[in-house]
DNA sequence: GTGAAAGCGCTAACAG
DNA sequence: CTGTTAGCGCTTTCAC
């Protein structure tokens, strides 16, 4: 191969406007210290040749790199790909961050990692290495994963926690887990459910916990009982199936059921079906996550939306903002999320 | 924001292994030329420090970059993101490249570009010198986009398209539209059927003319008529609900029905449906792409699978080998497409 | 305001 | 087989 360089470097900017080098930089950069006549020459010079500069260098030479790498977990986004079922939280995360950045003059860097690996440390910071980015986004689990939030504090590497809620490190950015299962939860008991199940996702996420607490809370403030309603899945469609099958074996079965996402909906759906109860009049079920397979179920599921690009966005305005040296956010930021109504609720009693 | 320094740099090694910076740079990319000992000890310091070479270094002294990049039409890209009807092409993609690039030490960076505008090259060159990559890897519409082809052809950038024929430049990776359309057609010949429409995609696609192409070779192979039975639609749900209304307004209405992409699939599926037409009984639906939407149609389509992974992973596989010097395919690749048979095809007659 | 010099981490080209 | 030298394109630091 050919030895590939830059076709329009900084150096025939230069030239073609008849300054240094450094004068060009300052334009590039918008740095101050240019005379406005300076600066316009500059400016038609870089447009005429079209000259771009060179992310490499410029990162070389100590400054930005201009990557903001976007990490999610390995195993769990490729079964995704590999399940084509619809999972689109890569392509909103792309949606919202990638549009984001190329806004800044940012590039995002998709990358996948392993939380579960004994390696994790290795591998990110032969990322981190490799690329030199300016900023990294954390998404469940690795947002909370201390080996990893460690690492990145202790690298100063600028990072935000997509749906964490802990500030002791980075930027926390929420989904409002709790709010969202209070809000599905409340969206039941408005339909006359007292008996509103719920099933966990996998306790390595986070969020699982807090979506627990969310339900629990508006069970409480309503002074409705959770006893016995709350069963554990791990996200998958078996081990939705599998609580479903515990929730609806009960003697009080619950009328409703809130499962953590749409795969464990899905199955309870199934599950419903196969024991002869119809949806939503014996069993009103709420997913979460939205993915475009719940409007596709039968009836298409009622599902809290939380805006994966939404959040995505504002994950990368923040470490831009960041990066610019804006002061963290005061508070923890959260990104709302909404009910979609659809026709697995019904009213109860 | 501190200066960012690389944390272990290749001077680091050379110390602790006591050799040059140049048989590290050897032991990297895993050059000749360095006795088996020395190698060892070189690879010794490279673990224990951790060490990964920056590969904004490696590509400034004219080496590689070890990126490759992966470039969609942003409008679609963008359209199907915020539709959020599954299409997991990106996802797809991002399965196959992503993960055979990380095989070979290279990444994949995902870039959007439009392909109307009449800054294409701008874009283009824009994108290239910034991050100076070692390949590229164009999808329908781009990779039969004269503008970008001639472009990188002039570059000498090494860059493989998929889905196209055309093998005047750059490396083709065709995704066997015609004989897939074919292979579809003749299925729908065995099953008794004499009156098959096809309803075409966009003309800007070339992959769009293939698939008729296809359609119109195994009609004529089974002595079948495709008069009147060709509508044109532009792959969006209208423009294949228009292209249905029309077929099935004819006297002689077509018995059955392929598709150039699901969405068309669905909204032909659903005209059928509004002129009490029974899918399959009264009308056989063959649709293309078979994202997961189609599964979860009633009844779920029949369609026709190009495996985007492989054909990701198999151009990605192609420029790496360019990259080490191979000599171009002698014939054109093609990734073999699947017929993926559900409940949309009956027997006719 | 602007420019000149030095160096980022790595590899190409050449010595030995 | 191994080491030395000279940059890659850009920004930093410091001088003017």
């Amino acid at each position: 191969m050919a030895r590939r360089r830059q076709a329009v470097t900084i150096r025939h900017v230069s030239a073609a406007a008849g300054v240094s080098l450094q004068t060009v930089s300052r334009v590039i950069n918008n740095e101050p210290n240019v005379r406005a006549e300076t600066r316009d020459r500059v400016q038609a010079a870089i447009d005429s040749l079209g000259y771009v500069p060179s992310i490499a260098a410029q990162r070389m030479s100590g400054s930005r790199s201009y990557l903001i790498l976007a990490i999610n977990d390995r195993e769990r986004t490729i079964a995704d790909w590999q399940a084509r079922q619809g999972t689109d939280w890569v392509d909103q995360m792309l949606l919202g961050g990638m549009l984001t950045c190329a806004e800044h003059g940012y590039r995002m860097i998709f990358e996948l990692i392993d939380t579960h690996s004994d390696h994790v440390e290795r591998e990110l910071l032969a990322a981190i290495a490799a690329l030199q980015p300016d900023g990294i986004i954390l998404t469940p689990p690795h947002s909370d994963n201390p080996q990893i939030v460690d690492l990145l504090a202790e690298q100063d590497m600028p990072f935000v926690r997509i749906g964490s809620q802990r500030q002791d490190a980075g930027i926390a950015v929420s989904m409002d887990d709790a709010g969202s299962a209070a809000t599905a939860t409340r969206h039941l008991i408005d339909h006359g459910h007292r008996r509103i199940a719920c099933i966990a996702g996998a306790s390595d996420y986070e969020l699982s916990g807090w979506r627990v607490d969310g339900w629990r809370a508006a069970m409480a403030e309503a002074g409705l009982d959770t006893a016995g309603l709350l069963d554990a899945g791990d996200f998958s469609h078996a081990s939705g199936r599998a609580a479903a099958l515990r929730l609806l074996a009960r003697p009080d079965r619950p009328t409703a059921i809130i499962a953590s996402n749409d795969q464990m909906a899905i199955a309870t759906l199934a599950v419903a079906r196969e024991q002869g109860l119809g949806v939503p009049d014996d069993l009103s079920i709420i997913s979460f996550d939205n993915t475009p397979i719940v409007q596709f179920a039968q009836p298409p599921l009622t599902a809290i939306d939380q805006s994966i690009a939404a959040t995505a966005s504002t994950a990368v305005e923040l470490i831009i903002a960041h990066l610019k040296g804006a002061p963290p956010p005061a508070s923890l930021t959260s990104v709302p999320s909404t009910l979609i109504s659809r026709a697995s609720v019904a009213r109860h009693g």
